[in-house]
DNA sequence: CACTGGCACTCCAGCAAGAGGAGTGCCAAA
DNA sequence: TTTGGCACTCCTCTTGCTGGAGTGCCAGTG
């Protein structure tokens, strides 16, 4: 149904469409890429792609302009990631090192990604779920109110008030906070509940009420906190969307003040792999007429958290996915190290 | 030079500019205000009131618009502050009291006044030179890596990893740990320097060079934190600025971006008063088109932190003064309470 | 002296009409 | 299957016009 000659013919149309913004024609193509046929023939191939839905007319006798399922099939079949060259590298390399701690990092990441591709970026923090406890702190603030500070390996620290129910000498709490950590450093987030869901018995029976005060913080705490946080830059770059402005780019600012949008943005799934997600298939009408490529990055082999951009459906895919995967290694590289 | 019916002039012109965000003539204004004069003589008035440069015509034959100096005199004699209604009032005491920490609240705070007020709002998180030391908490995380936690009066914490030059044992970091907070517990980050300064000299000389690298970061980490975080919201309301979008929007957003920017926008002087800086006023070329509108915030008489909004220069200065002032009460009442 | 009505003038906004051009679809020929 | 030719469509840009809103000025009035 599609031979290459078609296919060839419309990643000439989305290579061109995306470097002019203007629907383009069947003369244009043949003048611009060696395509070997005339614009007649490359007319009949429009044709056939237009009636499967691959490029549509914005109206008669206009260009021809990809549809979504055109992106789709281009960045399946017809794109090659482009790596980034070595000044830029080096570029990357050299600013996330600067870094202090995870936020400086963070937002370094946001920030590079947001110039590197010209579009919105978005970063989430590494994930507490995923996350292994490196140490828990409990801290008497007065002699019934205590302060629950958790310390995760990639540090970020959580931070968590509760009012005792009865006085507690510095003996329990120091007793308390060992044993706690004897049992949950270095677990992972999710394992903890079992791990000390007995630790109450091995108290005394008085001591008791608090014990579990504190473990009901803690695991409160655990569970609340997978509320996961996303950073933004680069929404200046919005205004590259088009003429056509205010339309356009207010769907797209009000979606990306909500992070519970955001998050699904970047996507839920632990799944590590380079995502695209384009135009309707982000299942947000606001962002009908943008993409989305994320990926996951992380120390290790699995993903800890998401960072990708956001921008146009017209954007410059292969380009955006090298800029995104680039950067996703570096910041990783830098976690491990830390 | 300027008489009272000038000034009314002068004040319609205002209401009436904010409202249409069209260029005002005489005979408008002759009918919705009653001024008790015909056109004409406004007319007389409004050419004194652009010769003083008050006002200003778009070209010639069209109606009058403000200029910055116009709104400035509208703000410092012509305004008066509106008052919110119960409703509103109730409903941002219910929405705020709903808040569980440090984060909430601010994050609460800045979507509260930019819904509130339809423009972006920007809330300064409390500052930690102005803040007290709850706690200081050090945690061994390895043999010779120390974690330094500090706790903040008003809830927010900070984080501080050092290598030790030397392995420390826990009965000296629980020494240390004690001894610290015994001296700055209570106090202001900006007294903390003296406080701790002859404390090495109690420590048996072997220990100095810890007990030195500790207090070094702790200082550090005081200063340093000094650099001020502040959140957004309401970025979309910016699409409300006009119809020659990219040209207006464009700079905003990038200024908005840099923290550094949003920081002065609020004022660097502690001062709690409320500021209005008008167009030019802002001293950013990006900004000449936006006024804001911020105020201090905080549980005593001083300002812990700024809050404030921005929106175009021909906003609605009485309501967006009295939402800002309302919010940064409610905002002082939660912290003071906390 | 301040205010008013009248009047001529300016200049923008918006619409209509027309020219130009880019692009298409179809068809017959190679 | 590909190609050149051709008629057709429809957008975009320019031009010209008109209506209207608004002004400034002036002479008249209380």
């Amino acid at each position: 149904m599609l031979d290459d000659r078609k296919l060839d013919v419309l990643r000439a149309i989305v290579q061109d469409y995306v470097a002019t913004q203007e629907p383009v024609g069947s003369k244009a193509l043949a003048e611009r890429h060696n395509l070997g046929v005339s614009p007649a023939t490359i007319r009949n191939d429009m044709a056939v792609l237009e009636e499967e839905g691959y490029i549509a007319q914005p109206h008669t006798s206009a260009g021809r302009v990809p549809t979504d399922k055109g992106y789709r099939l281009f960045v399946d079949r017809l794109a090659n990631i482009k790596p980034l060259s070595m000044p830029e590298r080096r570029a990357i390399q050299t600013f996330l090192d600067g870094a202090l701690d995870l936020d400086d990092v963070v937002g370094r990441t946001v920030r590079l990604l947001a110039t590197l591709t010209h579009q919105v970026a978005v970063v989430q923090y590494p994930s507490l779920t995923r996350s292994t406890i490196r140490h828990v702190e409990l801290l008497t603030l007065a002699p019934t109110r205590i302060m629950l500070v958790l310390i995760t390996n990639t540090g970020r620290v959580e931070q968590r008030v509760m009012d005792s129910p009865a006085p507690l000498g510095e003996n329990l709490l120091a007793d308390l906070r060992a044993r706690i950590n004897a049992r949950v450093v270095g677990k992972r987030f999710a394992d903890v509940a079992l791990l000390v869901q007995d630790l109450g018995e091995s108290f005394h029976a008085e001591e008791r009420p608090i014990v579990t005060t504190v473990l009901a913080t803690l695991l409160d705490a655990l569970v609340e906190q997978q509320e996961e946080r996303v950073v933004l830059a680069g929404t200046a770059n919005l205004t590259r969307f088009g003429t056509d402005f205010p339309m356009t780019i207010r769907p797209v600012l009000e979606a990306l003040e909500e992070h519970v949008v955001l998050l699904r943005l970047l996507g839920e799934s632990t799944e590590p792999a380079m995502v695209v997600r384009i135009g309707h298939e982000n299942m947000h009408e606001g962002l009908a007429a943008t993409s989305v490529v994320s990926v996951g990055y992380g120390s290790g082999d699995e993903a800890l958290a998401k960072l990708g951009v956001l921008g146009p459906t017209r954007m410059d895919y292969p380009g955006t996915m090298g800029a995104v995967r680039a950067v996703a290694r570096y910041v990783g590289q830098i976690l491990a190290e830390s």
